[in-house]
RNA sequence: GACCCUAUCGUCUAGAGGCCUAGGACAAUACCCUUUCACGGUAUGAACCCGGGUUCGAAUCCCGGUGGGGUCGCCA
């Protein structure tokens, strides 16, 4: 049998970090065994569901590169499909309609609750033999209940938690149409798992209450019951449960503040997952190794230092081609223009192994484009006599130096001994001149990258002043 | 309140009864490298929630407690 995954967000919000990973993991089981990967867009809260927040979602999917191989479909689309199970289950009695108001069921809530019992509805309008039912009110439409079965218990093996065993008691016949006709969510997730084929569902582990209930619907409708494994939830840097109002953001936040998508994909998937000792893979390995055992069932706690390692890891291995692409994208967004500058790539090469993400590398690279104008406070820290004095006879001995690292760098040194100062005391000034800062790459490096003519116009620019 | 889930260093985790004197990674600390700042390297400290049981032997199995979390919608 082909495995065949789901991601089913309902677009009420961004692609948030939960989210993700659950997508992630579900992409790497189809992934792994070599089956489909569904996306389906479940929007039938039509209050809540925007255009906007679809395309939010299928761009945080694009950004992390998890593709699906079929869809996305959007219930909203299926209506005539479930309209007509409705009827089935109608008509086979295995659903029936419901005239209780929104007002009697809320009498009645507030009466379990005052005798502390857990609110559910009383099966008042369910049919049973020698039952007599009440005269249905005009004028007010019927909700469809669900005839959940009164007896025994629903069981499924969780791949993550284990087997899991809810008495049949403790469910009550929960709606599956509202008055308006349209479906609700627990109806709809089973037709379309059904119809979909859905072999394994994956999700968050807020889902365990709905899932006896799904499991006797769809054995109500004779549909096979997919295995089902529930992610416990990402809780925040803080230990706090993540929400709209307590740190959850959109994935394409960490693409603003600078991370690589395969550093975020490879923190996730250690987040509630792992393989030995591993921590350190792309998601080919990924694929290789996923699997439904090795997943936590306890919540994990979201560690931002270590996903800034993994981010300043990979930094290390992009390509100065990509990173300059980045680095030249986020200082246009600054108003920075490359153009007339050194070449980027190689200004980026210089910084890969020393910036922790994207904005520190552009903010790293910037002063290469714009020549620094250092304050009174910053020169008359830096530029004592005896390193002005250094910075001029290093002007002459630059201007006609070999421009190759290399040569730039025994010319500094040459320059300091005859100067009598130590390597620090020129390098530093020529730091600050050049580039407006103390710290900096291998000083012959800069040289490099940054070009004769720009070199010897800031360092003019400095002995000027 | 009821039901369900869960519990190893600060954090993510390894661990399927003896391989555990509990391993790895991030973070922390120290040292080394170095023209600066980083990077990198080496080293150190740091955990099995509590109480019972099963067993020759429990981090691992069972029961109870406690802590944490989820769910109880004509939301998804």
């Amino acid at each position: 049998m082909t495995v065949r995954t789901r991601f089913a967000p309902s677009p009420t919000g961004f692609l948030h970090i939960g989210g993700a990973r659950t997508a992630l993991f579900s992409w790497a089981y189809a992934r792994r065994h070599g089956g489909k990967f569904i996306l389906r867009i479940e929007d039938t809260d039509v209050a809540r569901s925007t255009p906007e927040a679809v395309q939010a979602i299928l761009d945080g999917m694009q950004w992390l590169g998890l593709a699906h191989d079929e869809g996305p479909f959007y219930q909203m689309q299926r209506m005539d499909r479930y309209r007509q199970v409705i009827d089935e289950m109608l008509a086979s009695c295995a659903a029936y309609h419901c005239y209780m108001s929104k007002e009697e069921l809320d009498v009645l809530r507030a009466e379990q609750e005052a005798r502390k019992e857990k609110p559910r509805y009383d099966g008042r309008w369910r049919p049973e033999p020698g039952k007599t039912l009440p005269m249905p009110p005009a004028g007010s439409p019927p909700v469809v209940r669900f005839r959940n079965p009164q007896e025994g218990v629903v069981a499924w093996d969780d791949q993550v938690k284990g087997r899991i065993e809810f008495a049949n008691s403790e469910l009550d016949d929960f709606i599956i149409a509202r008055a308006d006709g349209t479906p609700t969510y627990n109806f709809c997730v089973v037709v379309d798992d059904r119809d979909m084929e859905i072999t394994h569902v994956i999700r968050g582990d807020d889902h365990v209450n709905n899932t006896p209930r799904q499991i006797n619907l769809l054995q109500a409708l004779g549909a096979p019951v997919p295995q089902y494994a529930h992610l416990s939830m990402i809780l925040g840097d803080d230990g706090q449960k993540l929400s709209k109002r307590h740190g959850a953001v959109s994935v394409m936040q960490y693409d603003d503040d600078g991370y690589l998508p395969e550093a975020v994909l490879n923190y996730l998937a250690r987040l509630g997952w792992s393989h030995g000792d591993e921590e350190v893979f792309d998601m080919d390995q990924f694929v290789k190794w996923f699997d439904l055992d090795h997943i936590t069932a306890s919540a994990a706690q979201f560690n931002t230092e270590k996903l800034n390692w993994l981010n300043a890891h990979y930094l290390k291995l992009a390509s100065p081609q990509r990173l300059a692409a980045e680095a030249t994208r986020r200082l246009a967004r600054q108003g920075v223009d490359i153009a007339g500058g050194p070449d980027v790539a190689s200004v980026a090469a210089l910084y890969r192994d020393r910036a922790g993400n994207l904005n520190e590398l552009a903010d790293a690279i910037h002063p290469f484009f714009v020549p620094p104008q250092p304050t009174a406070e910053i020169r008359a820290q830096h530029f004592s006599e005896a390193a002005l004095a250094g910075l001029g006879a290093l002007h002459t001995r630059l201007s006609a130096c070999a421009w190759q690292a290399a040569e730039l760098g025994l010319a500094v040194k040459a320059t300091a001994a005859e100067s009598g100062l130590k390597m620090g005391q020129l390098a530093i000034p020529l730091r600050v001149a050049l580039l407006g800062l103390p710290q900096s790459p291998s000083i012959d490096a800069v040289l490099e990258v940054l070009g004769r003519e720009r070199v010897l116009e800031r360092l003019a620019r400095v002995l000027a002043a």
